[in-house]
DNA sequence: AATTTATGTCAGTCATGTTGACATATTTTG
DNA sequence: CAAAATATGTCAACATGACTGACATAAATT
């Protein structure tokens, strides 16, 4: 039997899921390396990019949300999101309902840099999908969303359709 | 300025990779999520992680290739792999045909640490690849290996091929 | 013998995360 | 209405893991 050779000694040193573990490192590496020199000029750093990223996918979004996305504390958040209001990229609404939010959008200067961004990962995405032929967009997006946490997941997908939404024009 | 007035130019704001984005986020969220735990109770974060598990998967490896990996500098490791060998996790043995050489090694103890990190990954990826039926992981490692930087490609294409040979005893 | 290489270390700084305590305005509830 | 809960902000202290720059040591190479 194939499975009781391979179940035999080590814990889970020929596991084949092991090449995944190191593919994702180096890829998510690569990934999040891009935008790292254009947010350099800015005196941003990843924290400021993930908050502008998810502003400008979910205009008018509670502060309180944006905690959850990033599962971060609101002192670690304070701290980026003053710098990003201060400085024009994104501003803060009063909620109409309930006063006590501050909605958050950004403003075109934020969208701007967001896109500037977001463009150099798509240009690696897509390179990636033209290398790799038809169907693996679908692929990779059906591999990454099994990778979430099953309890997050619904949450995160309506997350990503809510940023859809948003921002469909052209 | 109320927000309202999108007047602004939409250069990827329809591009189809952002779902790959922000899928890659929250995959990626989740997945150094699961070691966190762990390693606490060790009083370790995620650099003692990565330092012990490529030198686990690479035994031998010099100092020099772990820092060209990591892609950080000798400071910033220096401290994490004092930690680790003074803990008994990672021993360092002086290289034979060169004697500057400090060669890594995982303990037994480091081993065993490793892979009990490891396998909380890759449980979550065997569960993505059950989820996702056959091809998935073939899939899903052509994805990734497509998206890392591609003059580093072959570089790390070989290095997980080394790992994979120096751990199969069963 | 001089230089380069592999590694280590000291010292200071920065970015980004944490906890805990407290403040303020607003909404909800008893 | 008064009290409690909620959304947000802020102060202070601290930890981790990056960084730069300078310098040290031993061994290999030229």
């Amino acid at each position: 039997m194939e499975g009781a050779a391979v179940a035999a000694v080590a814990p889970a040193g020929n596991d084949a899921a092991w090449d995944i573990i190191e593919l994702l490192f180096f890829a998510y590496r690569d990934f999040v390396g891009d935008p790292d020199e254009v947010l350099l000029k800015y005196a941003f750093g990843r924290a400021h990019h993930r908050v502008l990223h998810f502003v400008n996918r979910n205009p008018g979004m509670k502060v309180a949300d944006l905690l959850d996305i990033l599962n971060i504390t609101k002192q670690s958040l304070g701290r980026v999101l003053k710098q990003l209001v201060d400085q024009g990229f994104i501003l803060q609404k009063e909620g109409e309902q309930d006063r006590r939010q501050r909605l958050l959008y950004a403003t075109p200067k934020g969208e701007a840099l967001s896109y500037k961004l977001a463009q150099l990962q798509t240009e690696r995405i897509n390179r990636a999908f033209a290398e790799l032929g038809p169907g693996a967009h679908d692929a990779a997006r059906r591999f990454l969303t099994a990778m979430i946490d099953s309890d997050n997941r619904e949450g995160v997908l309506r997350q990503i359709a809510r940023g859809d939404r948003a921002k469909p024009r052209g």
